[in-house]
RNA sequence: GCCGGGGUGGCGAAAUUGGAAUACGCGCGAGACUUAGGAUCUCGUGGUCGCGAGACUGUGCGGGUUCGAAUCCCGCCCUCGGCACCA
């Protein structure tokens, strides 16, 4: 046998048994506990990435760990296959959608097979497929018979690059595009008719659920909870100035009702315009209006834009005081939030206040704070907080938080309003004028109008021949046979949705289906999927925090509704893994570079290219248009899946971002080799030895190389169970150190011989999750037959970790000032003399009066004087 | 501004319940083996002072609680992420 560690042999050995033996295949198995890990299945761009690499290898060592512990684990993988990329590949490299997304398949599925990642792939599929998205039209078809899908002409998120309309959660905080364009314009608004499906109607929900997973890290939680965005508030009537008409407003301020003055509008409300008809402020009014319709509404809406606005001409009352309220448009209300109707409290809004004082309109204070006296004359901000209430009738001198309540049933009980809360969580617009997605299961008849296509007519499959432009325009529409139809109700002509849903779509329910990707009589085989979800650990990362972790709760809701499952979460715990970052290199003139184009000289690195000084030092998440990637490829050939996957496991723990290192990859790789040696210097003296049995007595070096042995087990069980998997191997390590300095392993005699084989076999055990090669090959090695995975993981004897003596830190007024060994059996009594006893204690605590002495059991006594 | 992470050696990090700060790895230094090694094995490695035993100091900063604080409390600073003219 080759004695040297060649990992490109032993990873395709074991990559063939684990296939040809079908290890990772599961079925529903009712004598065993079942546990479902996911790890978010990748869209498949080309090739794999270290962010896949990562999340796929955390995954991989639970699976394997849960296997070994007597699991029945369901660990599966699929591709999230519709999307963007595959159009872009149309257009530049005139390749069919369809053959590039496959192709990609193949190649990445190649890929992950060569990482070794123990996946059943029997219940592969890629969301492309007929079989898996003609269940997705049925849904849809579902939640628009129920409501939770319906048409709407809006304002929506248009990306330039992308040439479609985006959801609300995929425009990120600085107006760019979720995909993450290299020159992001910045989406712009359009105004179109799109399907949404009605998340909101499970805002309420969705929040409340939040507070219970406890196995989601908090900073995922908070996320969904400010994106839901929940106000407390009131609904409040104004009646309009001679009509009988109202403007309903929504506040979480209505104790400060008595001071509003003046209302905003929107300027996308419907009364902005109407109400101004005819009066001289007419133009002016639509010139305002026009004027916002051309503006960035990321630009319009930012908190530090000048207040804007223009008068109606009309006028609404004050429900409580009766008082004159002129109405005007305002930049800063938005139609989206609330009613779009704002009341304008000047004296205890900080936006009103701009307002007003631009525009000089009258302010009225109503809350009084403590040991104040608020005079709107010389108030040079808004008073937002909490006082006593005056200049509001019968509600002087309440508390304002008291005020709140009270104020919302005096307007309930008179119609003028009541409780109200309102959501920042908008709709989900789900369509995309894109060509590679599943089209929308609707008809358009000029006589019926919409017309759902019927269950019996499904799938409507995604036409082959198309001509890909990625105009901003959906490539259906240009497809005479797709897109002419008949009605189904009156068998006229008709024709069909040319947008496609969304990529989240499908994402949001692929788990469900991972429960019975055979089945064909219907979207979800009921008892699979109860028997398997939820799903148990899900590991992903952060960046899908809303987008896609939101989606799939609401999609849990609406399936739960029809009856196809039984949960109400779909994934009871989560694992948000770091991103994988590396140093970037960027010369101020050239851009990003890669390393070969800077020249390095010490803390100085200058432009290949310019000359000029470039900043280095900054970790950036790898990515192309950084040019600082690292290809998984690179490292699988240098050194083997192995190290790939250890070094991604060691560097740091899951959650964390990962900093690349080169050194990190050659020390991982150089403890695989470390540990090799070691084995196969042993290995001849300890064939046909068998470990030692639990309880055995030993004594000196024996003892302390098996209790090492034991404690390894013990912590890395521990750790494993806590994901902290860095120090895990950590523990491996230093338990291959301790076999590496220990004289027991030179030693003949039976009991030594013993000894050893019992401590590297279980070096062996324990790395199979981590480097599953590496440990299949040391195993078969030792002598045995089959996969590490057909075996349990070990236990340890409690008898073997057990200390005979323990180290005892003695601490004088809390400081370190000695360390002595004694007997574990030791009382306390026994302890605190020995501790007295130290020479160099004596010497410290002479001639001082002793007050106290504080003992931790088998730990440290602090003698306070 | 609000909410949530995080800040520990030259670097990645560890310390599970308030009890030895810096495990493990990288880097660096010394030694062994060697014709040689950038391979391997062993040892050392927070800082300051000291020949030394040792002393002092040290987990972003300032206070506090405690016999004892990286860990708990109060007040700041920095940093990353989310939300943000949301009524």
């Amino acid at each position: 046998m080759d004695r040297r560690y060649n990992p490109k042999t032993i990873e395709e050995k074991w990559q063939k048994i684990w296939e040809d033996q079908k290890l990772f295949k599961v079925t529903e198995d009712s004598t065993k506990p079942k546990y479902y890990l996911l790890e978010m299945f990748p869209y498949p761009s080309g090739k794999i990435h270290m962010g896949h690499v990562r999340n796929y290898s955390i995954g991989d060592v639970l699976a394997r760990y849960k296997w070994m512990k007597g699991f029945n684990v369901l660990h599966p993988m699929a591709w999230d296959a519709f999307g963007m990329p595959a159009e872009n590949a149309a257009i530049e490299h005139g390749v069919h959608p369809a053959k590039w997304t496959y192709e990609n398949i193949e190649y990445m599925k190649n890929q992950l097979k060569r990482m070794g990642f123990s996946y059943d792939w029997d219940r592969e599929f890629a969301t492309c497929d007929v079989s898996y998205y003609k269940w997705e039209q049925l849904f849809f078809l579902k939640m628009y018979e129920k409501g939770l899908a319906y048409k709407k002409r809006s304002i929506v998120n248009w990306c330039e690059i992308c040439q479609t309309v985006l959801a609300n959660e995929q425009v990120m905080s600085d107006g760019t595009c979720w995909r993450g364009h290299a020159d992001d314009p910045g989406v712009t608004q359009r105004e179109l008719d799109q399907w949404f499906f009605k998340i909101t109607q499970y805002a309420e929900d969705l929040l409340e659920w939040c507070d219970k997973l406890p196995g989601w890290p908090e900073r995922v939680l908070t996320m969904q909870k400010n994106w839901i965005g929940k106000s407390v508030g009131a609904e409040i009537y104004f009646p309009l100035e001679n009509s009988k008409e109202v403007i309903k407003v929504f506040t979480t301020r209505q104790d400060t009702v008595f001071g509003a003055t003046f209302m905003s509008l929107a300027p996308e409300h419907p009364l902005a315009l109407s109400l101004s008809r005819g009066t001289p402020q007419e133009e002016a009014v639509k010139h305002f209006i026009e004027k916002m319709k051309r503006q960035d509404q990321l630009k319009r809406t930012a908190e530090t834009a000048e207040k804007e606005g223009v008068f109606t001409g009309a006028y609404c009352l004050n429900p409580m005081t009766g008082a004159r309220m002129p109405i005007f448009v305002a930049n800063f209300v938005l139609m989206e939030y609330g009613t779009g109707a704002v009341m304008a409290v000047p004296t205890h809004d900080q936006r009103d206040f701009e307002f007003a004082k631009k525009f000089g309109l009258p302010m009225i204070v109503v809350v009084q704070p403590n040991g104040h006296n608020l005079n709107p004359e010389t108030m040079s901000e808004a008073y937002e907080g909490e006082g006593i209430l005056i200049n509001s009738g019968p509600f002087n001198g309440m508390d304002s938080i008291k005020a709140r309540e009270a104020i919302a049933r005096y307007l309930e009980e008179r119609g003028l309003g009541g409780k109200k809360v309102s959501f920042r969580l908008r709709d989900w617009g789900i369509s995309r004028q894109r060509y590679w997605g599943a089209p929308i299961p609707i008809i358009y008849c000029e006589r019926c109008g919409t017309v759902p296509v019927p269950e019996k007519d499904l799938p409507v499959v995604l036409p082959f021949n198309v001509e890909i432009t990625g105009m901003g325009k959906s490539p259906l529409a240009l497809v005479k046979e797709f897109v002419e139809t008949k009605c189904p109700n009156c068998g006229g002509p008709a024709r069909r949705e040319t947008d496609t849903m969304d990529t989240f779509v499908e994402s949001s329910w692929y788990f469900d289906r991972f429960a019975c990707p055979d089945y064909h009589e219907g979207p979800l085989d009921k008892k699979r999927v109860d028997y398997w979800m939820p799903v148990d650990q899900y590991i992903g990362g952060i960046e899908h925090a809303i987008l896609h972790l939101l989606y799939s709760r609401f999609f849990t809701r609406v399936l739960k509704e029809f009856g196809w499952v039984s949960v109400e979460e779909p994934f009871t715990n989560l694992l948000t893994q770091g991103m994988v970052c590396k140093e970037v290199y960027e010369c101020p003139k050239d851009g990003y570079l890669f390393p070969e184009e800077v020249e390095g000289q010490g803390e100085r690195f200058l432009c290949k290219k310019c000359g000029g000084k470039i900043s280095v030092g900054r970790l950036e998440k790898m990515s192309k248009s950084k040019k600082n990637v690292v290809d998984p490829e690179y490292l699988i050939e240098r050194y083997g899946a192995d190290t790939a996957r250890m070094f991604c496991l060691f560097a740091s723990p899951p959650e964390k971002d990962l900093d690349w290192s080169d050194q990190g990859v050659e020390g991982s790789f150089r403890f695989i080799n470390r540990v090799w040696r070691l084995f196969f210097e042993l290995e001849p003296r300890l064939r046909g030895i068998e470990s030692l049995p639990f309880g055995s007595a030993l004594e000196g070096e024996q003892r302390t190389l098996r209790q090492k042995t034991h404690k390894t087990i013990k912590k890395v069980t521990e750790d494993i169970e806590r994901f902290h998997f860095n120090t895990a191997i950590s523990a491996i390590m230093e338990l291959v150190n301790e076999i590496y300095v220990s004289k027991v392993k030179e030693y003949n005699d039976e009991i030594s011989l013993r000894v050893t084989r019992e401590a590297i076999e279980t070096v062996v055990r324990l790395l199979f999750p981590f480097v599953p090669h590496v440990a299949e090959e040391l195993w078969e090695a030792l002598g045995y037959q089959g996969s590490l995975i057909k075996t349990q993981w070990p236990d340890y004897d409690p008898e073997a970790v057990k200390e005979e003596e323990v180290l005892i830190v003695i601490q004088v007024n809390g400081k370190l000032r000695d360390r002595i060994t004694l007997p574990a059996s030791f009382g306390e009594e026994e302890v605190k003399a020995w501790a007295l006893k130290s020479e160099r204690i004596r010497r410290l605590i002479e001639g001082k009066e002793i007050k106290r002495v504080i003992l931790v059991p088998r730990k440290l006594v602090n003698i306070v004087c």
